[in-house]
RNA sequence: GCCCGGAUGGUGGAAUUGGUAGACACAAGGGACUUAAAAUCCCUGGCUCAUUGAGUGUGCGGGUUCAACUCCCGCUCCGGGUACCA
């Protein structure tokens, strides 16, 4: 018996050149079969493929693998996130260009991604830094600003002092950025803004669509972030008109509490502050207070720590339903950009303003009660926030206060003094960012006609590649003449080009959708392909984007579907997410810091990608963290020797058969039966497994019990024809199995058992009910719940015969022996329980 | 604080609808092969006591049930998200 050792660096180079050649995974549109469309979060070209791409492509690719297998016709592509700083920050220490620097990364990464042997149609790559790709978003961000969902505003922004650029809010982490952990400060800016607010109520909405396709944490998250609360704003009049003004808006979540409202606090910013303070005598002390706030850090003035400070305006607003007068507050905890920036204080039932009462001594006054209970505010240790019943409420006392918080609030609309209304926490996506690589934003400013949208005819504004990157890390696009330098689309007249360019988070918010007209130079996306493929049937990725990434193309979906460009019915683009764990070392997340790293081309180099796959896959379920250990990949390379030689070692009596083509006629003997039996149930465990419940690391397991129970039996299998059948038979099983985590390998042996038509093309073996039963069933015997012993019973075996097999067990015979019988429980072909006391 | 997860042998993890807890793998121990080792093949294994066997066991405390890792109530710890958001 002479045998080749496995040797994976022949055979995976071998298919991987078969693959490339013949464009093996190349797919088109066919309304004949179901369409799947598996997409992984494509990466960003940082140079290498580390661990973490390693196991969330690998699990893409058996999706895609088993899902071709199962007949569906599968989309799955791979392209750049291309554009982005570290490019930038690459060029400027490598004496390089970005582009340079891009290119060179994505030639590199792609044959690391070829030498993993994932199942790409390569022939839809795209690289967002192309201008093929980066006009159509030209082009979008135009129509979205004819239709106002861009804008341009002032405001104070998150400014990355390192990167050199403003983050939206999404992209400061605990006050840091995302991408660098610098400390973000706030900076002046007349920033472009896309206007994601205008769908929180849908993108709130059909969260709850999603619900079994999404994690529930993804889902959670998304709702926590956009924040809608529920309440009403309330017009309050001012004592004294200022400015022309004579009212001042609120906005509660309590208006059942408008009658304890005793006093309003505004934000130290708030545009009235400084005409409310017109003739107090106290007011420069006021300003101070306005200044001091102002000047805090914003992480610190957010900090919980931070003790309530507040101060009186000396003015003072009237009560819309009692008339009365209110003292005007401002008060440190008053966020200047969420609601008003003005809220009523009832110490009664807000804890802030129960604090901030007892602290500046003012009133406060119970207008909710605990049904049954009487408040008395001198006694109060805490704001009283639960359910209750209205008192000092005018008419609306003895009500319910869910009830009251209508009632108030219509009230307030019958005499215009205010409305129901929601809020919502999430804010407009700031999307300039003061860099070079990146998309420039297609506008010019003119002097004479202002700020022009380019002509759309003039797309793409083309970034410039002659730009010299600073060493300073800021954008050359400014001083870029030949890029700045232009022609006012409206007038004719010289203008200049806005030099920002878009948040790189743009791209990746529609490129699942170019995937599926990639090389389309007339339209973004041709509506044939996208009604077919679209929506993407399973997204797989890391949860770190759960806000910012899948929040960000949930947005662009809904916007591109009303601009047009996708078809009405497209709501959500992803309809099944998977967020795949971290791939950690000694319980850490792996760096370069700590030198801990596991090289992805190493692991190839010593185990074959094979072996990589499969233990990324066997490891721990997809969605969990995953320690790397070294003696785990041992095992998965083990495990695949281990199938090379069962196969190698019986290769001279094995048959071409495909999986589970033996029939019952080759089951001669016990053992013969049982090795076909254990063969249909692997296939019927790994179908669902594999391809419906994502858990690959119990379909591997079930792949290996059969490969364990196959060598056990081979030697008897070998003597007879049958004998021979079946083990073939169970050995392209494993094969078929097997290939879309270990595809190299089991094309190999696939080809070596006789097969001239590859793995990847058949369909996943159908298993048969009959050759998965036994004639006899193990039933475990209880007695009073407790495993006493098991016996053995034919498979159509009744109750009656169940019964009584148990009780002809000598070991239930001594549980029972002085005990009498109450009852006995039996579940057909599983278990007796007998109950006796 | 609020919202989501999670906790099972020495380790990673199984148990799909309430029905034999610990599949599969790693690490460990034993055997076979070998001059020897590696590799390979086979076997053993939750814990405690014991001779066959018994007790006990899925973070903790209760409950429902003939039967609970699984369902219900109350906690503890760990991870993630979010937070003076009115």
């Amino acid at each position: 018996m002479t045998q080749e050792r496995y040797n994976p660096q022949v055979i995976e180079k071998k298919w991987q050149a078969r693959w490339q050649e013949q464009h093996a995974f190349a797919c088109s549109h066919d309304s004949s079969k179901p369409k799947y469309y598996v997409l992984e979060m494509f990466p960003y070209p940082s140079g290498n493929i580390h661990m973490g791409h390693v196991r969330n492509y690998a699990i893409g690719d058996v999706v895609a693998r088993a899902k071709r297998m199962q007949g569906y016709n599968v989309l799955h592509p791979m392209g750049w996130d291309a554009f982005g700083l570290p490019a930038e920050n690459a060029a400027i220490k490598n004496h390089t260009h970005p582009a340079k620097w891009t290119y060179a990364n994505i030639n590199n990464m792609r044959e690391q991604l070829r030498r993993l042997g994932y199942s790409y149609d390569w022939s839809r790559e795209i690289a967002t830094c192309r201008p093929e790709y980066y006009r159509w978003e030209q082009l979008f961000f135009l129509r979205l600003l004819e239709k106002g969902l861009v804008y341009r505003k002032k405001a104070s922004q998150n400014w990355c002092p390192s990167c050199h650029t403003v983050l939206a809010n999404e992209q400061v982490i605990d006050g840091l950025c995302w991408r660098c952990d610098s400390r973000v400060v706030q900076k002046d800016l007349t920033q472009w803004f896309l206007k994601i607010t205008a769908y929180g109520d849908e993108l709130l909405q059909d969260l709850t669509r999603l619900k079994g396709g999404w994690p529930e944490r993804v889902l959670a998250m998304q709702r926590n972030w956009i924040g809608k609360s529920t309440g009403a704003s309330i017009t309050f009049g001012l004592e004294k008109k200022v400015q022309g003004v004579d009212r001042l808006e609120v906005f509660t979540t309590r208006p059942d509490t408008l009658f304890g409202v005793t006093f309003v606090t505004l934000a130290p910013e708030h545009p009235l502050v400084e005409h409310l303070l017109d003739g107090y005598e106290h007011a420069d002390e006021v300003r101070a207070f306005v200044e001091r706030i102002r000047n805090m850090d914003r992480i610190d003035r957010q900090s919980d720590t931070l003790e309530k400070e507040g101060i009186f305006t000396g003015a003072y607003a009237i009560h819309p339903l009692t008339g009365e007068r209110v003292p005007l507050w401002l008060g440190n905890f008053v966020l200047a950009d969420y609601g008003t920036g003005a809220v009523m204080g009832v110490p009664c039932g807000d804890q802030r303003d129960f604090e901030f009462a007892r602290k500046y001594d003012l009133p406060i006054r119970v207008v909710v009660e605990p049904r049954g209970e009487h408040l008395d505010p001198d006694r109060m240790t805490e704001a009283y926030t639960g359910p209750g019943v209205m008192v000092n409420s005018g008419a609306f006392d003895g009500m319910d206060n869910e009830t009251g918080k209508e009632a108030i609030t219509k009230a307030l609309e019958q005499q215009g003094r205010g409305k129901g209304t929601t809020q919502f926490r999430l804010r407009d996506w700031n999307i300039s960012r003061q860099r070079y690589w990146g998309t420039p934003i297609p506008v010019v400013y003119c002097e004479h006609c202002g700020v022009v949208p380019e002509n759309e005819n003039n797309l793409p504004v083309l970034l410039p590649l002659d730009a010299h990157v600073r060493d300073d890390g800021r954008s050359p696009l400014p001083e870029t003449e030949n890029f700045v330098a232009c022609t006012c689309p409206r007038c004719g007249q010289p203008a200049r080009r806005e030099t920002d360019t878009m948040d790189t988070f743009v791209e990746s918010s529609w490129y699942f959708a170019r995937y599926t007209s990639p090389r389309d130079d007339v339209t973004p996306f041709d509506t044939a392909a996208l009604t077919y493929w679209l929506p993407v049937d399973q997204y797989i990725g890391g949860v770190e984007h759960a806000i910012l990434h899948l929040l960000y193309a949930r947005f662009f979906t809904k916007a591109l579907r009303d601009l047009g460009f996708y078809p009405p019915a497209l709501d959500e683009p992803f309809s099944n997410l998977l967020t795949q764990g971290m791939v950690l070392k000694d319980g850490g997340k792996m760096s370069k810091s700590k030198g801990n790293i596991v090289a992805p081309s190493e692991m190839i180099e010593k185990y074959g990608a094979d072996t990589v796959r499969l233990f990324c896959l066997f490891a721990a379920p997809p969605e969990r963290d995953f320690d790397w250990s070294d003696a785990g990949i041992e095992g998965a390379s083990r495990f695949i020797g281990r199938v090379w030689r069962l196969f190698a070692e019986e290769e001279a009596h094995l048959l071409p058969l495909k999986a589970c083509q033996s029939d019952a006629q080759d089951a001669t003997t016990p053992q013969a039966r049982e090795l076909r039996r254990r063969e249909h149930l692997t296939v019927q465990k790994c179908s669902e497994d594999m391809g419906n419940r994502f858990q690959f690391n119990t379909a591997i397991a079930a792949v290996m019990e059969l490969v364990n129970a196959m060598y056990l039996a081979r030697e008897h299998l070998r003597g007879s024809d049958g004998g021979r059948r079946i083990f073939s038979s169970a050995m392209a099983s494993v094969l078929t199995l097997l290939s879309p985590v270990t595809p190299h390998v089991c094309e190999e042996l696939w080809e070596r058992l006789g097969h001239t038509t590859p793995l990847a093309a058949e369909l996943m073996p159908r298993w048969d009910a009959a050759a998965t039963a036994q004639e006899m069933l193990e039933v475990a015997l209880q007695v009073n719940g407790k495993l006493r012993g098991t016996t053995h019973v034919p498979a159509g075996a009744d109750k009656t015969a169940m019964e009584q097999a148990a009780l002809a067990d000598s070991a239930v015979q001594r549980h029972i022996a002085n005990l009498t019988v109450r009852k006995i429980v039996v579940v057909p072909g599983k278990l007796v329980n007998i109950v006796a006391n």
